[in-house]
DNA sequence: CGTGTCGGAGAACGGATGTTTACTGAATGG
DNA sequence: CCATTCAGTAAACATCCGTTCTCCGACACG
């Protein structure tokens, strides 16, 4: 194994680490742009400038948060694309995976859905560029399937982004279902994102006329 | 014509549509959580205590924001639900009224759009609640299509929701390249929309299988 | 072992915040 | 015409904010 370097850099990673968490915390119940420095060093028990140890300022933090948890989806996007069996599985155990992500990591699901839009123009960007990334690796595993040999690399992008769309504002509403306890709502959004899943594959086919 | 009533209430009426325009003007660069109270006066040219008069506290002009901005979209969507002609034409003359309308209200499309998932929960659940009305005036138009006579009313819901969603996507999407006064990629976008929606309309043709 | 590095503490700053209070003066309506 | 209503004012309140400064003490390393 490699040679373990510094209790010091150790140490600062984990408080780094801890803002990280604070911060997507109190994100829970606001927005970026209204997340205040203080009240991410108070709920990790340190002082107010031991935060520019490691962040420029809250955004900076907010960029930070998106590699976070776009690098957390990346997993996601593979598992979906690596499914084999016919379309109907295949969009079972999409739904089905998304339904999983979301109980598992809900914090970062609502800071993606909820800066996307936001009003801090850097995350705004940074959510966009990664989302885009997503959307060329979508593209790429289209791209294998027969389906789509005769399909311009225009068009499968375009299916791509669409797809990509449909998976953040999916996720987004199961969530919210889950905020509310609701479990009968979130079985209801999934099933019809299997729905209308069902319905762009059939698209997909009749495409070519 | 009516009995005019009152120049005290028409003055009233008067500073709250500046609160609201000012609070609309100042989200064009941050979130309704982090909008302040005397930031919205202070551009009115108004005593911060002169907002008591007229709302309770920030997240109530914020749903009072979410009525105006959504009240001019249900013009929007009975434009488009009254179009006669065919799919194409259908199609084109949907995301040019789209266009239009972003170009028009900027500022109440990003509204919209970043509230849809942002920080006060009030104002989400107003905006969820329009947004489910038109879903279902939506879904009431395409019913009297003949296309849609084999479909159950779930299903009709669901195609429903799927516009209003990427309606609502589309013209952010729009927004955001308009911002950057990048007319090109606006281009790109309305072309993809198309194609999109070019692509739900064939899924719909074959539902019945 | 001794010296330099550096993550974090602590205090202080000027300024901005939301909310309450008592008030003014013009429109209102009997 | 006169008493009342009420949108807006002005000032004061306690808090909170981001940022800067100096200092400390534990780790790093030759």
């Amino acid at each position: 194994m490699s040679h373990t370097i510094g209790v010091r850099q150790a140490q600062k990673q984990k408080t780094r680490q801890a803002l990280l968490d604070a911060g997507l915390r109190l994100l829970a119940e606001q927005s970026l742009s209204s997340l205040g420095l203080r009240e991410v060093t108070r709920m990790v028990g340190v002082a107010p400038a031991a935060f520019y140890r490691h962040f420029r300022d809250i955004p900076d933090l907010g960029v930070a948060l998106v590699e976070e948890s776009l690098g957390s989806l990346h997993v996601v996007i593979r598992a979906i694309l690596a499914e084999q069996p016919g379309a109907e599985e295949r969009i079972d155990r999409t739904v089905a995976v998304v339904e999983q992500y979301v109980r598992e990591n809900p914090a970062h699901v609502r800071f993606i859905a909820r800066e996307r839009h936001g009003g801090v123009r850097a995350v705004r960007k940074a959510i966009a560029a990664e989302l885009a990334r997503f959307a060329a690796e979508v593209a790429a595993g289209l791209r294998e399937q027969p389906v789509s040999d005769a399909w311009s690399d225009d068009d499968v992008l375009m299916l791509a982004e669409m797809y990509v769309d449909h998976l953040v504002m999916t996720a987004s509403a199961i969530l919210d279902a889950a905020d509310d306890d609701d479990a009968v709502a979130c079985d209801r959004i999934a099933e019809r994102a299997r729905r209308q899943l069902r319905l762009i594959s059939l698209g997909r086919l009749h495409w070519t006329d």
